[in-house]
DNA sequence: TATTCTAGTTGATTTGAATCAAAACATAAC
DNA sequence: GTTATGTTTTGATTCAAATCAACTAGAATA
């Protein structure tokens, strides 16, 4: 989180996020109706959000990797609507919020950029709402690979060839499709040598192919 | 906005919010790519929300009503993500952010009440994300009448009687439909006697089997 | 009043994705 | 190392929604 802050801003924040919590793969970090009472920074690992139906349907909301912030769904009426579950072993930070928007009186900054992580959530679900509304299952399959790939090498890695952390099942949920017809895309793009597909490990051949799959440049983010 | 705020903290939020501005039926409030610089809280109207992309897709990304606020989505980046149109006469307050930013200082309720607004419109978006990218069109359908009901109901109006705003086209962008299929739907729930469709008028007569029609009871805000 | 124009309905047809089903792989458990 | 379990791929078929097309009803304009 710390961007635009000073020294002393940092030192107050780390006094917030002091505590640790570490999830292994397929445990909880929240479930969806318990109290809300902190965000959650990833401070590594890989996780994913999902709300459910009681008639079983499932949504996978997003999927998550280090620097992100957890929770925000819950500020609002301070119950968790969603489960959080770790696809890897994953550590995160607490930050009581509580506290966070106490010291946030005291640093301008640190509220300001809250409020832009907030914000930056909405405009990269209205991308899922376009990608879900609008676009085709290879479109929307380009757009979510371009969309990690992009991730992935903010944080260090390469763009080019990364492992999948979750199921085709997920990927449809997330998607909106089922996993037969996330399969059969992922088959159909590595037909036209635009990926490798092996098994979850992912290779970008030719980003700007995949990039024109997408058929528009606006990238979820 | 005033929700839990004393007789002190109303007056100072009065006066940020004083400039007012009305924009005619067609009128933008704003437009995508523009820069931002205030939030604007809803004081009569009706006004719908859309991103664009280059290849002319467009993706109604929500309705509003009295009451809510807009531009949450532009804090990210300072730039509107999305157009804002009114699709009736409306009236609407222009709050600074900046301002606003600097009187939550000072005000925690109003800080802590500006961020629980922020996150009911991550938990809406979730919402449109299941329904996008799980219901069939019939249920689509449904949820968008009832979650329109229920906004009307809470604002005094009668929620078996309506009038629509948008037309079937919006709608259906809305709803990841085409109008032709969202025509489809409303003639269906018509000839099932849950609704009457008068053209743009709406008259829900059975409200249970509407909502059995949704297939789940979690209902989009 | 006649005349566009836009919005909405309905029907016929096509198509993309879901579903059903089977086989091939991987991963974890024993 | 073998068995069991879960995941992925691929094929055949069905189905829901998109598309294409014709027509109707209102609203706006001349």
């Amino acid at each position: 989180m710390p961007v635009g802050l000073n020294e002393h801003e940092i030192h107050v924040l780390g006094e917030v996020v002091s505590h640790k919590r570490k999830i292994q793969r397929g445990g909880y970090l929240h479930r969806a109706g318990s109290k809300f009472q902190s965000l959650y920074a990833i401070r590594s690992g890989f996780l994913k959000t999902c709300i459910l139906e009681q008639d079983g349907r499932q949504q996978v909301t997003g999927f998550h990797m280090t620097g992100e912030l957890l929770g925000l769904d819950a500020i609002s009426t301070e119950i968790h609507t969603c489960d959080a579950v770790a696809l890897e072993d994953s550590e995160v930070c607490e930050i009581p919020f509580a506290k966070l928007e106490e010291i946030s009186r005291t640093i301008p900054s640190l509220m300001h950029h809250f409020h832009k992580i907030m914000s930056r959530e909405i405009v990269r679900d209205h991308g899922v709402m376009l990608l879900l509304g609008s676009m085709k299952a290879e479109e929307r399959l380009a757009s979510f690979l371009l969309n990690l790939s992009r991730r992935f090498l903010i944080r260090g890695y390469s763009e080019y060839n990364f492992n999948l952390r979750m199921t085709r099942e997920e990927i449809g949920s997330y998607l909106g499709l089922k996993l037969e017809t996330v399969s059969r895309a992922f088959s159909k793009l590595q037909d036209e040598n635009i990926i490798r597909v092996d098994n979850k490990h992912i290779q970008i051949n030719d980003m700007t192919r995949l990039r024109m799959k997408m058929g528009n440049s606006s990238c979820i983010t």
